[in-house]
DNA sequence: CGGACTATTGAGACTCCTCAACTAACGTGG
DNA sequence: CCACGTTAGTTGAGGAGTCTCAATAGTCCG
């Protein structure tokens, strides 16, 4: 990280680029950083509860966050992972949809909207780039209902390590490193801990995907695993 | 309608309000209108395909719209259905992605992103509308995750005709009018044409919901209906 | 090293999907 | 206006796949 504040990644809105870039130039980031507040936190934290008052937003600096919602039926939805640079503290009337939780340590940055709606309205350039972000999270959403919507456990585990793959190469993208837990995992996926589990050994016995403990992963065959993805 | 130009409709983001508020002001629209094409379309019309190059967006002004997207598999997924006042066209790298149809008559505003991009730079105010509509379909996709992530289908169902639950009193809320076809409903599901059947028959013989026609359905027992929607 | 949590593996039940036949609704053209 | 063809929806029987429940193995942390 070049910036000393806070940053957002995402794709441009309109304009012809296929690539994820990142949104805050220099001088936005240090005007961002004048209402941020740097926040620590360790593995399996509460940011914030669901159905709490919603004051502030975070971007995320470093680490990995999950963002679920507890249903009335007592199950739990996972409905996001959150990664560096990725925004979240989406609120309906003034209260979280959702409760966010740390998954590994996390380096975040706390902005009050109250004071981030006024600095939107005063600089237009930045609010545009946080329309993009915000759009681009529109895109992570539409895709998990993709995700979610297939029938096999198998394919929708291929599209998750798909979704992980770190940008870069063929080399750096066939490594994969999984931070969060299976059970996690299956929650985003919908599916049980114990059918990702079985997928995950179907993927290995056929030689697709390597698993070197838990959350590390190594596409072996990129021809089949992209069959898998596309649903054959 | 009163105003004559396009209009949107959302959740504000960060202010208090529990409701759905029409966005934008009498000037806003007169604005948007001035860059705005009035488009009408008989039912089952391609808007535009996904893939296709982005470059416009459109407002619902009046009638119902789907959009979906063609997987490799072969198998078509609806991922949204657009009502009036919703904005879309969602790109990616300047091309959308996916197919807009019109499932009603339907009236839209065509707006051409590279002039709107450039009203939003120089209206903060018009642009933080657009950003609240923009979060109010995310949180829309993530409802729809949530919907689709259950097993059962008759728990779906309930759900899919609470989304289309109209605004107002008891006696107003428990007619509801289902302007698409079985077998969009399905699709959007994440189920078949069959098992929707299935599960509608079951939601009448349980006397929770009346059927009259296929595009009209009436709430009998909202208690049991309420039970069926929160998932027992 | 022990304890708690997470993950793997197996057997059975359940639900929805697939396939197929039939019925209803819609729009077209005679 | 009606007959017809096409599309959309209903209903039934069988099979595939995941979920549930249960027991075992592995991992992390004190």
């Amino acid at each position: 990280m070049i910036g000393s504040g806070p940053s957002l990644r995402a794709s441009p809105i309109g304009a012809g680029s296929d690539d994820v870039v990142r949104l805050l130039s220099q001088r936005q980031q240090s005007q961002l950083a004048v209402i941020a507040t740097e926040v620590h936190l360790p593995p399996a934290r509460i940011v914030y509860r669901e159905d709490s008052c919603a004051e502030c937003v975070f971007i995320v600096a470093r680490g990995t966050l999950k963002a679920f919602r507890d249903l009335p039926s007592g199950k739990r939805r996972v409905l996001a992972f959150l990664f560096r640079d990725d925004l979240f503290g989406l609120a309906e009337g003034g209260h979280y949809l959702h409760t966010a939780q740390s998954i590994s340590a996390v380096t975040l940055y706390r902005i009050p909207v109250h004071a981030l709606t006024r600095m939107l309205q005063a600089d237009p350039e930045l609010q545009f780039q946080f329309l993009c972000k915000v759009a681009h999270e529109l895109r992570a959403s539409l895709r998990q209902t993709i995700i979610v919507g297939r029938r096999d456990a198998v394919g929708r585990v291929a599209m998750f390590l798909q979704l992980l793959q770190p940008a870069g190469d063929r080399a750096r993208r066939s490594r994969i490193e999984i931070p969060m837990s299976r059970s996690d995992a299956a929650n985003y996926l919908g599916l049980t801990l114990e059918a990702v589990s079985r997928a995950t050994r179907t993927l290995e016995r056929m030689g697709v995907v390597g698993f070197t403990g838990r959350h590390a992963a190594q596409i072996l065959d990129t021809s089949k695993f992209h069959k898998l993805v596309t649903g054959l």
